[in-house]
DNA sequence: TGACAAAATGCGCATGTGCGCATATCGTCT
DNA sequence: AGACGATATGCGCACATGCGCATTTTGTCA
């Protein structure tokens, strides 16, 4: 395979890794506060099992990072890039939405920005 | 659903129209300027099916235009925000690689900025 | 040590997706 | 109209992916 396939490939699996509702919404759960598996799976009324595959799909993705204390593990955004670029994308698509439609208000407000590091 | 949960669907659909290296590919033919459905053929090495197959997925999710003449169907960029998401993820991505590394010059080589409208 | 809680993983199933072959559709040219 | 070229699409196959159940692994506490 040639240089630039490989950078296709490695292009396509970063998109891939936000292609996902359920890792979308693991994400957002995430993206100002870390949190445990447990924490995340109640708030998303999902399964154990799910959530924890996703996370560590993205953390082998670069996307979250991995804390462990005693029996919990603390997942955190590690790529802040991935959430500037969700932003992107929620400000484009809300672009095409009608302007009353509460889906464009939902998705203004997926992923808040970063406020500076209060203390 | 709940409206966020549409929210999700739609950002993980916009980011699965990319998560294909094939796509890409030809993603990266078009972006300079507008190409009929054989020259992209022709230039990947793929096949007529494949090509025209992810065209129509691309034009679906907005991300291409078609512009027909005679026979021909000629493609080019719709959504400049994808091309400029694209262009971030290489570089987020080439930032991970060994600088002598070639597949690193491949990534930051693979979206080229738009130049200033010639003409 | 044994009981318990949190998280990760092996397994199987259902569905989604990329692909090529053959064919259909659409436009051109004689 | 008939032949030809360009593009789109129905069909089936192979493989990838998301999911839940059951189990394992790892750490805590009595």
């Amino acid at each position: 395979m040639s240089e630039l396939d490989q950078a296709f490939d490695l292009v396509a699996a970063y998109f891939s890794v936000m292609s996902e509702p359920m890792r979308l919404k693991i994400l957002h759960a995430i993206c100002e506060k870390e949190k445990t598996v447990s924490e995340i799976v109640e708030e998303l009324n999902a399964t154990q099992t799910n959530v924890s595959r996703h996370l560590s799909l993205m953390h082998r993705g670069g996307v979250v990072a991995r804390r462990k204390e005693g029996n919990q593990a603390f997942y955190r955004i590690a790529d802040t890039v991935m959430l500037e670029i969700c932003r992107t994308v929620c400000t484009r698509i809300a672009g095409h939405i009608d302007e009353r439609a509460p889906l464009r208000r939902g998705l203004l407000k997926l992923i808040p920005k970063p406020r500076h590091k209060s203390a």
